[in-house]
DNA sequence: TACGAATATGACTTGACACGTATATTCTCT
DNA sequence: AGAGAATATACGTGTCAAGTCATATTCGTA
């Protein structure tokens, strides 16, 4: 969980996992999308396959990366316990505007 | 998006956000809890704040600190495109898995 | 008004990490 | 076997961020 958060917690990675969400890709053509030179994109492909988020397969000379979904859906899980946080306000802000639309018809004010 | 990520990154700050989910506490609460001197603390608060995940409500000399859950909404939002990614594998499995007992019954070999 | 409680901020130290350069490794092709 | 392509790793450097200590600030209370 924290790994997975700190491998996501930098420019540059954030953005080879972004480019990996439309499909495998070898590591040059990383380095042609991203400004950075092959030795940089190497290292933080390291630190994001240390985290789980990506997985190798090798082609020749070249090692095509594929990004792996288990980490992300294991965020989603911990996102889960807040999501109730907001659908909370989401119920309350309801419950106000109701009350304000009765409070208007009945010419009363809101109490509370 | 970024920022938040970075806020989170931090097994302190992480462990900050878990606390306020239970509701909003007081400074020194937290700096019980959490294994840090006071300052660290503060800190810590600052970046979350700056990373709009948090609020402060003055109480005397006390401020208390409740948690934010917009920029969590946006990571939901930012995770919702990859959900899609983890559901389609769901797919494909469920797709060999019936396969696979179709050519049991049938005594075949699953094609490709 | 003086004092103590609660919190924020500044100066400083230290460790981690991103980047660059150079080099090692592995594979293909001639 | 030799050359070159594609990638990984080692090492050195600068930057930034986390931690500590000391101090400032604000407020309640004796």
């Amino acid at each position: 969980m924290l790994e997975t958060l700190k491998a996501l917690a930098e420019p540059n990675r954030l953005h080879i996992v972004e480019l990996l969400r439309d499909g495998p890709r070898p590591v040059g053509d990383m380095v042609q999308r991203l400004h950075l030179r092959q030795p940089q994109v190497s290292k933080h492909l390291r630190v994001l396959s240390d985290a789980g988020l990506v997985d190798a397969r090798v082609d020749a000379q070249r090692r095509i990366y594929t990004l792996r979904t288990a980490p992300l859906q294991q965020l989603d899980v911990w996102l889960e316990r807040y999501r109730q946080l907001w659908e909370q306000n989401f119920k309350r802000l309801d419950a106000l505007l109701d009350e304000m639309k009765t409070s208007h018809r009945k010419s009363k004010h809101p109490k509370r």
